[in-house]
DNA sequence: TTTATTTAGGATAAATTTGTCCGAAATAAG
DNA sequence: CTTATTTCGGACAAATTTATCCTAAATAAA
């Protein structure tokens, strides 16, 4: 379904935002090790949710990720899963044609579109801030 | 979404079927050149769909690809899905978690199950014979 | 200012998926 | 029986994704 970065991103993410809404930054190795995720690979992808704007990078001692509180209700799942996958997941025909629309449908087009949509519209009503609350009074984890 | 593979399967399977309505075996070469899909791959692809038991192959001159005209409507998308991609897409978490399920579930454990018990149900629905009857009467296609 | 710590980013490697090549096996037809 | 045709199946190659390594840059604190 979505990509191992993805995967990886979308747990770190989460992480950052438990920290993030007690004030906390949190490193690169905690967040691996929470996340269950190779280290150098998670810095690849928390580089590039920085660029994307999705959360805040510092640099030196203290340093760390985080993600200003005020935004974490406003982040959905989908903006996550946009950053690191691209919209393919949500744009692409689901036999890979090119040209596959309403107009001129694969065989599968049209049964495709109403799970897709679906998939789409729940990540776009998902927040951070519900996966976030989730993890943090223990409802939900994120290792194994 | 689905893996290439299971792409190209899944549109030489719909192919075969048109083919096997009008009672005609079809030949490797000329699936892949209908559903544009590589050659060797597609024969790869073929093979195990074949060892799967959703088509018939037949070596030698006259051979092909040919599928039993009274299974055709009980050969379902999720059928070749299963046979090609496995099940992790049925069953895998959304995040890669070993361990997920409602009572550990991860973050995104209740929403994804929705949406994805979507996507199966969608698939268990979906005939071979409807999506090859679209086809065949030109409704949809399955180039570019 | 020096040092220790932490992220940034480029190069590289491993693993997986996708794709190719070619000889073997089956088989239909001359 | 021989030949031409077609799938089977193993080895190999290319591309992509996943993962690692190492040095540079930033920066906080002594």
């Amino acid at each position: 379904m979505f990509s191992k970065a993805c995967e990886y991103g979308i747990k770190a993410t989460i992480y950052i935002a438990v920290k993030s809404m007690h004030k906390e930054r949190v490193s690169l190795k905690e967040i691996a090790e929470e996340v269950n995720s190779p280290v150098a690979f998670t810095a690849k992808i928390l580089q590039s949710l920085a660029k994307s704007g999705i959360i805040d990078s510092h640099k030196g001692p203290t340093g760390g990720f985080q993600i200003e509180e005020s935004r974490i209700d406003t982040i959905k799942l989908h903006d996550i899963v946009h950053a690191i996958d691209g919209d393919n997941i949500f744009n692409g025909c689901g036999l890979g044609l090119k040209q596959c629309d309403a107009r001129q449908p694969c065989p599968v087009h049209h049964k495709f579109v109403v799970v897709r949509d679906n998939l789409k519209i729940m990540l776009q009503n998902t927040s951070l801030y519900e996966l976030a609350t989730g993890l943090d009074i223990g409802l939900t984890h994120l290792k194994r």
